[in-house]
DNA sequence: CTCATTATATACCGATAAGTATGGAATGAA
DNA sequence: TTCATTCCATACTTATCGGTATATAATGAG
């Protein structure tokens, strides 16, 4: 992947590129993919055009890696979620994950996710499917949790956990779109609450 | 306005406005306002880039009578839905209505006003801030209309008017999202079941 | 020191963006 | 027919896009 120590020869980077990553990250977070040009990308990351190409490769290697770092980061709390004793608990924990997230003072409001796929992109359909394919793995890995609540008599009868884990999802991207749209932190707390007391099972 | 029928002076126009009009829409929702450029834009209105200039001001004031075209003949199911005689009847219109409008065979997915608004747009914070005005408006006749129902006693004690509209709301975004991920309609049509399935009161 | 190596800084590349200037073609009015 | 008016077609402008060529600066190896 990336040697962190090498022996370093010749003249060192004057950047942190973990950092410089960190920036990127917000700014495509903000912009989306196409949205956030390279100037604004290499003024946000304090480095210039080279230096991102060297390190980086190009603007679409430094998406997905800004990618990678937003699922380790800021996408965590999933897996956590994952591992509540019942579906109710699941739900709540993923909901409550994602209300926490976009409605961080310090970062962008809304889903980097729903931000890349959602916008008709021109050229870069290539980062719509990478997206589009984790979420899909997500998906499948919520699907699996419920599949197992559903064994575990967590939902009720009549209530598959196809549905619901679509549901759920639907429900958190459709959150995302109401903080993209400037929602404050009391509706969208309100709307995870309301989400909740409709759940059915335990 | 615009002069509909005027005595017409000078040499006719040889395009039909409101079928370039309905070709432009067509683009933007399938690019997004950024996505969408002039050369795409003119391509399918079949005009030349001056005409599209002369006749519709510039990209900006187009695309507001493409968002204005959108409503009046995709979104006019959320009138009708209002009209249903209870909150789960305007729940159920609205939500197979968008379903409807999501899964045509001849037009995009997803919602143009969910597009318009996610992605972080870089200088056109004025087309976000129109469709999140127009958005607020929708929200708030859906919002008297689940007052009217709480009154008539449609929700249940402990589901407010607010909590409802805005939940409703973020669904049917959500399900926007899914449609502009490629969702089939069965995956939309049991989303649409699931939530009518959990909705109280009558 | 010399030199290969790696990073930075500046300036550039072709392509495309939105928007427009200009000249000719088609109409109604006189 | 003549002319103002309106539209269309071609070519253009300036700005920005993603990406790079080139020269210089800073390091370790010898």
């Amino acid at each position: 992947m990336e040697q962190v120590v090498t022996t370093s020869r010749g003249r060192p980077r004057e950047f942190d590129p973990a950092q410089a990553l960190a920036a990127a990250l917000q700014v495509f977070w903000r912009r989306g993919y196409e949205g956030a040009s390279i100037s604004e990308l290499t003024e946000a990351m304090g480095i210039t055009r080279p230096s991102l190409y060297a390190c980086f490769g190009n603007k679409e290697a430094l998406f997905r890696q800004a990618l990678d770092l937003y699922e380790t980061e800021k996408l965590c709390y999933v897996k956590t979620a994952l591992e509540a004793p019942t579906a109710r608990g699941v739900a709540e924990r993923l909901l409550r994950g994602s209300l926490a997230m976009q409605c961080s003072d310090s970062e962008p409001q809304g889903c980097l996710g729903v931000i890349s796929t959602v916008a008709g992109v021109t050229e870069a359909d290539c980062i719509r499917d990478e997206v589009l394919k984790r979420r899909a793995s997500s998906n499948a890995a919520l699907l699996a949790r419920f599949v197992q609540a559903k064994e575990e008599g967590d939902l009720p009868d009549g209530i598959e956990p196809e549905a619901m884990s679509c549901y759920l999802s639907t429900v958190m991207q459709g959150m995302a779109v109401q903080a993209s749209g400037g929602a404050s932190r009391e509706t969208l707390e309100r709307l995870v609450q309301t989400t909740l007391a409709m759940w059915p099972g335990r």
